[in-house]
DNA sequence: ATAGCTGCAAACGGTTTGCCTCACA
DNA sequence: TGTGAGGCAAACCGTTTGCAGCTAT
């Protein structure tokens, strides 16, 4: 594979941003350079996925995010307030295990997210209509519930 | 509410079904009355979860699954074959106690897929092209590795 | 000369929205 | 009689595709 300038700021964008969907590494690659398109953008990511360069996790609503991280991690989704938690995906080992005992099922904890309540959800008494405020949401705007 | 006829097919929809994405809830309530419109049926989907007597499962790719089982079941994913496996959620009891110690973090285990690898397709040495044969798909064609 | 990468635009699948009409409390 | 439910069409977001031009071999 030529690893074409395009190809190479994709995946400076998914190293600099971290978890970020298709949109926002096309935005941040036309930073530098204005003309790529996001077609080239989803092609590049399917070839870099292919070649482990980075992956992909689904949040559970829209548009999935790529990271290339060495140490991958668990995702927590909040359905309240659409936040997301990173947790060690060492805490699912056993689970693995038991997965793989059972069922022969090969578990890639890192690939979906698990869906739940925070804990600041889970204090306030269901805040009716808008998030809990002043609590980073790692990436987008509070409608449906996860 | 009020409980129209085409939201009580909707439900009725979901409950034969088991797991349905909107469109193949859709085209079974338009088997009975084929003027209803897509549009109701994310309606009242909505609706329906709302009031808990329905609620949707992430796959991971495409369209969600709607189902209202009263005992919840956890699914798996393998990104292989795109087969859909249930298991028991108490098999993430375990995990849920440690999320919610750790993190305070309240674990919705039926509403997010695990994904991985299945028994049969760990077997196979990655039959590089076409998927798995002889393994019911519960759900959709294969192609993206979810 | 050739392969293959890119930009562009169009199409796609899934979902939401606005609007107008209709039925029912 | 007014509220809200449903049908329709259009818009929308995320993604894929076909094609034509370009670039590096």
């Amino acid at each position: 594979m030529r690893m074409t300038p395009q190809r190479q700021m994709v995946l400076d964008a998914v190293r600099t941003l971290g978890h970020a969907t298709p949109e926002a590494i096309c935005a941040e690659v036309q930073q530098q350079s204005p003309a790529v398109n996001i077609s080239t953008v989803y092609r590049t990511l399917d070839l870099l996925e292919q070649i482990g360069l980075v992956r992909h996790t689904h949040l559970g609503h829209g548009a999935p995010t790529y990271s290339c991280d060495p140490h991958e991690h668990v995702h927590l989704v909040c359905h309240s307030c659409q936040q997301v938690i990173e947790v060690e995906p060492e805490l699912l080992e056993p689970l693995a295990a038991t997965l793989a005992a059972t069922r022969g099922f090969t578990l890639d904890p890192a690939h979906l997210a698990l869906s739940g309540q925070c804990a600041n959800c889970a204090s306030q008494p269901a805040p009716a209509d808008q998030p809990v405020p002043g609590q980073g949401h790692t990436t987008r705007n509070p409608e449906e519930p996860v």
